[in-house]
DNA sequence: CGTGCATGTTACTTGCGGTAACAGCAGTCT
DNA sequence: AGACTGCTGTTACCGCAAGTAACATGCACG
């Protein structure tokens, strides 16, 4: 039987491709999302075409070197969100495990983000209607599942709790890209702000009063 | 004195970059962001070498290009934040106005949040460590502004704002782009929702009672 | 008329994504 | 043993897009 035989060369052919893969994470981590491919075949010492052999195309290289990250985090944010306490305090503790993860390693974050649309000649496999990074929608539905579970909502409450996962989201990164950029605080400040921002500071604001004539 | 002279031909050029980037939007509404500056050129009638003495580089065009729509959609944003109205009414109607927009021209929209990163060998122009859009940024500040001057928000109220300014910008975005992708609802829903979960919906939720044992 | 100067062109270089086509090197079947 | 399969690896190439150099043309000014 081959059946063994076929096993042993998936083996070795996974252990290639993880090396690969591990190859190309310290590229993209030096050099950024725009890492080309022959920079990663040299640093993993061989040349491109093992690249597409194992990989199809560039956009199937960098999914799959996605799928790790974005599996490693979710992991992480889920441990958060089902955390045995206080419902603020695994909102808080959600939003700062992501944000220590983008703090920690920013260029595989930036590489996330931006899965370098198909640039190329032929389609190089990404639809560009979908464009927006396929970690942002796996948090989103993750977490409006995990809403919708949780709370009730009502009537009503599957669709509410998926535009609020997305929603929520979608602040988390901005607020986090932005923070990245200026660190115009701490983390905590940042987790604090956020938090009561969901817990509607903002609705509960009292007006200012000094607006002259307006 | 050459001066009427210089005025001329600057009012010329200036007649021309407004052209040229008309031509740019055409193709870009009709390609998408990753439109060539070969198309560009001939979408223009002319070729390329004038595209890059008018802006530089395709960094400094796709700039100029991005300038053009985020002042747009910045001035109906600002318009429906102003808007003599209730609090929440006028949340509701910047949500609108912003889903509205991209709602109406997603390629435009999506090639604002893309400001294809420099792909090519030079320096693009484009800084890699600010990679978000501009566009989410300008918002992000802007809705920043209105709030510290509007709301009263005590100690520290300014960061506060600029906090929540990114947030909610985010979280606009974010939903929005997934709205657009999937469109499970109608926008005034999505409105109506995205309104809640600022108004502190999230926190003020019930239980579920179903969870068995957990 | 020649001198600036902006506009336009063709033709080129560089670099990247992607693809033949060929060269070893296991193990397998007859 | 020798042909066959299937994997790993190579060099050399194609096509395409960004960006540039060098040349050509129309037009005002002295």
């Amino acid at each position: 039987m081959d059946t063994t035989q076929r096993t042993d060369q998936q083996r070795s052919a996974d252990r290639r491709r993880r090396e690969l893969l591990e190859a190309a994470d310290r590229v993209v981590l030096r050099d950024g999302p725009q890492a080309s491919m022959n920079a990663i075949a040299a640093e993993a010492g061989i040349t491109k075409p093992i690249l597409y052999r194992h990989f199809g195309d560039k956009g199937g290289l960098y999914a799959a070197l996605a799928m790790r990250h974005t599996d490693a985090l979710l992991d992480s944010l889920r441990a958060a969100l089902d955390a045995p306490a206080d419902r603020r305090e695994r909102v808080e503790a959600t939003l700062d495990t992501y944000l220590a993860a983008i703090e920690a390693r920013p260029q595989v974050y930036r590489f996330l983000m931006h899965p370098a649309e198909g640039s190329g000649p032929g389609d190089s496999g990404f639809d560009v209607g979908k464009h927006s990074a396929p970690l942002l929608r796996r948090m989103g539905e993750e977490l409006a599942q995990v809403i919708e579970e949780r709370l009730d909502l009502g009537p009503g409450g599957q669709q509410l709790a998926r535009v609020w996962g997305h929603g929520i989201v979608g602040m988390m990164h901005a607020a986090g890209d932005w923070w990245l950029g200026e660190r115009p605080c701490s983390r905590a400040e940042l987790v604090r702000s956020l938090a009561d921002l969901l817990w509607g500071r903002l609705a509960a604001a009292g007006d200012r009063v000094g607006g002259p004539g307006f």
